[in-house]
DNA sequence: GTTGACCCTCACGTGGCGTGATGCTCCACG
DNA sequence: CGTGGAGCATCACGCCACGTGAGGGTCAAC
């Protein structure tokens, strides 16, 4: 069984151009030609055609494709392991880069702008296993973001006036405790941390105890968000901090 | 504070011949030049860029780019958003593709070829978006459908095996009692619904007796799914339908 | 005041096809 | 049997997103 220009195309979603140009740079010369000149991909070809697609995927040129895949220390089970490799590459520096986007949404959302350097600093050389697993955590998590998007989109001013404001008074509420010198046990301040946490559930997304406490961590870890809170007092931001884990540990 | 093409080609990891041709086919022109006709980039010059980088990543053409960019009707949170769920596509497509290595890793270690649907398949669904939209549109953005997307999405061709042979016993409990006659309200009818509600569950999504109701509704509303009973026996949607809601009614 | 890093503007080259133009081949149908 | 239309062939030019010099100005430092 052999198949037409056409038949490949269609099933490999590319066009009968394309075919042409890879016959005609010599990446994929079909195995038979009919008397009439006609050519007929055999299955080999197929299997070539598919490795081709999956390495130009990946963003090698089609030098560098032919160079692969005319390697002839490389088995089947070699292309196999360094698609699979590079696959998760590709797919931690796109975790990576909506990681970088949910970020910026927070930060768009309190009103904080962004350095230059952190504005690029996804686009630049990245390191794996550095983030990985907080990132496929986050990652993990993409139904809270769609509930977010759903919701957010509907939002007027007036809303958003309403939440800043809302906002407002759950800071204050918490930084009255703080000076007050009531501990991030106390119930004031876990009272004031679950608010936080229903105001979040309430404007952006369902957020469970647990994602709180990975929120509450990240405006300690970061600077831009610990700002928000170290203007107000010095300290805070770690008091709201320990205030939501205190909250968290009593939900549970 | 100003930056000049080499500082921000150093920033931004792309070329000062790139940052050129940005200005000369105006996607990005640097909002100062000095006397000399030195391009200086201001920040909100460096904000365009990361946003036009961001696209181009994610395989937009540059023409395509400045008509995102500059369509007025588009805030800074709504970009955020279109990013964060063009790679969320991304991620999944590319998720798809390591699945599909994997299942040829195992092919491969058992000794066993493909067929050329089986290779390109992956492949196949080139354009997760437009059918995507489809379902969505008719699903609505329910949450149940993403749950049900993440799933899919890694099960191997072993296992959508399982789950036509699953539905088709059930379809067939269903059918059985259609024909000998049974009210929807039968035992037999509201059993078979009940493995149909589990059936889903299982494998798809946590079906609640509420969901499956509209589920139900939806199998004569939609033509699609309505054929798929239908044309096993006439009046079989509408059956499926009642049995589902006598099940539902059941288990309040 | 010269050196060397950096900047400018042309302008042609390249990779990976898209898009016809023009003609041959095949087979299904009247 | 022959004919019409789908599909195939080979040129050949076009396009996009830059790469790659050529030829020359600018600027802080030694």
């Amino acid at each position: 069984m052999s198949y037409s220009v056409g038949q490949v195309a269609a099933f490999a979603c590319v066009t009968v151009r394309t075919l042409h140009h890879y016959d005609e740079i010599g990446l994929l010369s079909p195995g038979e030609r009919t008397a009439a000149g006609y050519r007929r991909y055999t299955e080999p070809d197929l299997d070539r055609l598919q490795q081709i697609l999956f390495y130009r995927e990946l963003g090698f040129s089609l030098e560098e494709v032919a160079a692969i895949l005319d390697d002839p220390s490389a088995d089947p089970l070699t292309h196999l392991r360094r698609q699979h490799e590079l696959l998760r590459q590709r797919i931690d520096r796109l975790a990576r880069m909506a990681a970088a986007v949910e970020q910026a949404m927070e930060a768009h959302a309190m009103g904080i702008s962004l350095t230059p350097e952190e504005r690029f600093e996804v686009f630049g050389d990245f390191r794996p296993e550095d983030h990985e697993e907080e990132v496929r955590e986050r990652w993990g998590d993409s139904e809270a973001f769609e509930q977010s998007r759903r919701r957010a989109a509907s939002y007027t001013k007036q809303d958003w006036l309403k939440i800043k404001d809302e906002g407002g008074e759950i800071l204050a509420a918490l930084a009255d405790a703080y000076a007050a010198g009531q501990p991030p046990y106390s119930p004031q301040a876990m009272d004031a941390a679950e608010a936080h946490r229903a105001h979040i559930g309430r404007w952006f997304y369902d957020c469970s105890p647990q994602i709180h406490r990975g929120l509450g961590d990240m405006y300690v870890a970061d600077p831009r968000f610990a700002a928000n809170y170290e203007t107000v007092a010095t300290g805070l931001a770690q008091y709201v901090r320990d205030a939501i884990h205190a909250n968290a540990d009593r939900m549970a």
